[in-house]
DNA sequence: ACGAATTGCGCC
DNA sequence: AGGGCGCAATTCGT
């Protein structure tokens, strides 16, 4: 039997046996049993549900993604939840819980991936979720589980940061099935126009478009190689070789640094070729149904705690195309996206006031350069960003000593997770997710260099992957909290929205539809927009607090009411 | 011939 | 000697 549970006061909770039976159980926060298990069909299963959201029950199950698409498919939403298996994720491997039962025990289903995660095809993720059995999980006991889970939080040293992130990340658990559910509004039509301006007709199988087709002859013709093909790197190097220009690769960056006349129409060639194999024709027939994209999000699928997404590139949709992305009728859209997000993030971290002040009330780069430290927001920005992923060539590496004597405190923190990283450390996020522990081959590396008559080349070796490591974890601290002030921004906005269209369903009231680390869009009916847009602001100060306390860190968005998305400045 | 790895590039 | 991803096409390796 597969028992989902829910707890707190008024809960209660679920699962499924072979026959499709939901047993649900009512606890307190301890996870203690509050009452007698008891069992309803699966279609009873939702109104069970409704039933008790009137108590707003936190629901305890193993995956949402197992249950929560067959809720919603009966207009039943819910609050809140955990998903323990993202809990149990983040418990496992935090320095925060290391010591506890659940991270001493053997690894178990609960380490395993999600078993619904590949059923996201669009006809059946809503309808499957309850009555497939899933061997692994019938051993699996979420009461049991939800116990040893609060245990571990409990013994730890600051069970509030972990009680937070394990809260937000179960909170974005409910978003990413919301917004699948609901898709993004996606506009064939007008995609297949953007397309058609920018490469011609769809041609048919197997030919290029005629644009790409004007730049092969373009490209062929400044190289005077009638074979020339863009679209092998191999063959290309050689021709481009041939013709005197003198790479070792095709990609954009080396070609960009020579002067020839092929070298244009060979970067608008590759541009083009891109666009058509990532976001052509094929990609709107693959993806776009009923005039919504519905990637499948997610949530934890990137170490740091970022998302992921699963099909359609959903996070890495081009700008080129987000003109396809166009409101319903009547609806609009409120695009919002945290400024300069993660140095914000380290300011806050790493308690920096001189960079908090530089960052109060304006643009944070104009603010670096207003003090003096460097003489343009482009070195700004470009040091910054260097000094959190761990550049050192170039403009960014001439910056970094400016900024880290105008911002010590800031500098010294990512300096420290990346000496951590090359020591072989771990480090943690602001709540405490804390990064992997370096590979065997990595540590037997380290090992080997240090012996006595280690070659030259076995030293350096190590070296580059203790310095690769160390970027690792000094940008793991700052992409990881950012990723936690997102999931509590969404997660509070998700809970204001609902408030604009109480009794609403989830589809007729504000709701979001697309996220993207740092930046959100919420689908509004128009006389709504100006509503959504405050309280996209409200909770954006709120996420800092959360986070935080009462920092002088502020988290400023930019909000653009739009009924395309490619209006919003992005 | 086929699956794995690499290349290149889109997003943050 | 720049962090994290996903995806398509090409190229490599067996």
């Amino acid at each position: 039997m597969h028992i989902a549970v829910s707890a707190h006061t008024g809960g209660a909770a679920l699962g499924a046996d072979a026959d499709g039976a939901v047993t649900l159980t009512e606890l307190d926060e301890a996870g203690r049993l509050l009452g007698p298990p008891f069992t309803v069909s699966r279609d009873d299963f939702p109104q069970a549900v409704v039933q008790r959201e009137k108590h707003s029950p936190r629901w305890v199950w193993d995956d949402t993604r197992r249950w929560y698409p067959v809720l919603l498919e009966a207009e039943v939403e819910v609050e809140r939840c955990v998903d323990l298996r993202l809990c149990h994720t983040i418990l496992r491997n935090a320095a925060a819980t290391a010591e506890s039962e659940l991270a001493r025990a053997a690894p178990s289903s609960w380490d395993a991936p999600s078993a619904w995660a590949e059923q996201g095809e669009t006809d059946t993720l809503f309808d499957l979720g309850l009555q497939r059995g899933h061997d692994d999980e019938a051993q699996a006991d979420p009461v049991e589980e939800f116990r040893l889970q609060r245990a571990a939080v409990a013994g730890s040293a600051d069970p509030n940061r972990l009680s937070l992130l394990l809260a937000a990340e179960s909170a974005g658990s409910l978003v990413a099935i919301e917004m699948q559910f609901a898709g993004l509004p996606w506009d064939a039509s007008r995609h297949n126009e953007l397309l058609v301006e920018l490469l011609g007709e769809r041609p048919p199988l197997g030919q290029r478009p005629a644009r790409m087709h004007e730049l092969l002859l373009e490209i062929r013709a400044a190289l005077d190689d009638p074979a020339a093909n863009p679209d092998s790197p191999v063959e290309l190097v050689k021709s481009l070789r041939r013709a005197g220009i003198d790479v070792s690769s095709t990609n954009r960056w080396e070609l960009a640094r020579h002067e020839h006349p092929a070298i244009e129409p060979l970067l608008t060639y590759k541009k083009l070729s891109r666009l058509l194999t990532a976001n052509g024709w094929n990609w709107i027939d693959t993806w776009v149904d009923g005039g919504r994209f519905r990637p499948v999000y997610v949530p934890g699928g990137v170490v740091t705690g970022r998302w992921a997404a699963d099909g359609g590139g959903a996070l890495q949709l081009p700008h080129q195309v987000r003109g396809a992305v166009i409101a319903d009728p009547g609806w609009t859209f409120v695009v919002a996206d945290a400024a300069q997000l993660e140095p914000r993030i380290l300011t806050a971290m790493s308690g920096d006031r001189a960079m908090a002040a530089a960052g109060r009330d304006r643009d944070l780069y104009d603010g670096i350069v207003a003090s003096g430290a460097v003489d343009t927001r482009a070195h700004a920005k470009v040091g910054m960003l260097g000094a959190m992923y761990g550049g050192t060539t170039g403009e960014s590496g001439r910056m970094l000593p400016r900024l880290a004597r105008a911002y010590p405190d800031a500098i010294r923190f990512v300096e420290e997770a990346a000496r951590l990283g090359e020591s072989g450390a771990v480090v943690s996020t602001h709540l405490g997710r804390t990064s992997p522990r370096p590979s065997g081959e990595w540590l037997e590396l380290q090992d080997d260099a240090r012996q006595e008559g280690a070659s030259e080349v076995l030293r350096t070796r190590a070296k580059t992957a203790r310095r690769s490591w160390g970027r690792f974890t000094r940008n793991f601290v700052v992409q990881g909290t950012a990723a936690e002030w997102a999931l509590a921004w969404m997660a509070g906005l998700r809970r204001r929205l609902a408030l604009l269209g109480p009794e609403l369903p989830l589809r007729e009231r504000p709701h979001l539809v697309f996220f993207l680390h740092d930046e959100i869009v919420v689908h509004t009916p128009v006389g709504l927009a100006d509503a959504v847009a405050a309280e996209v602001r409200t909770a954006a100060d709120e996420a800092g607090t959360i986070l935080f306390g009462a920092v002088p860190v502020q988290f400023p968005v930019s909000v653009a009411i739009v009924d395309s998305y490619d209006k919003a400045k992005g």
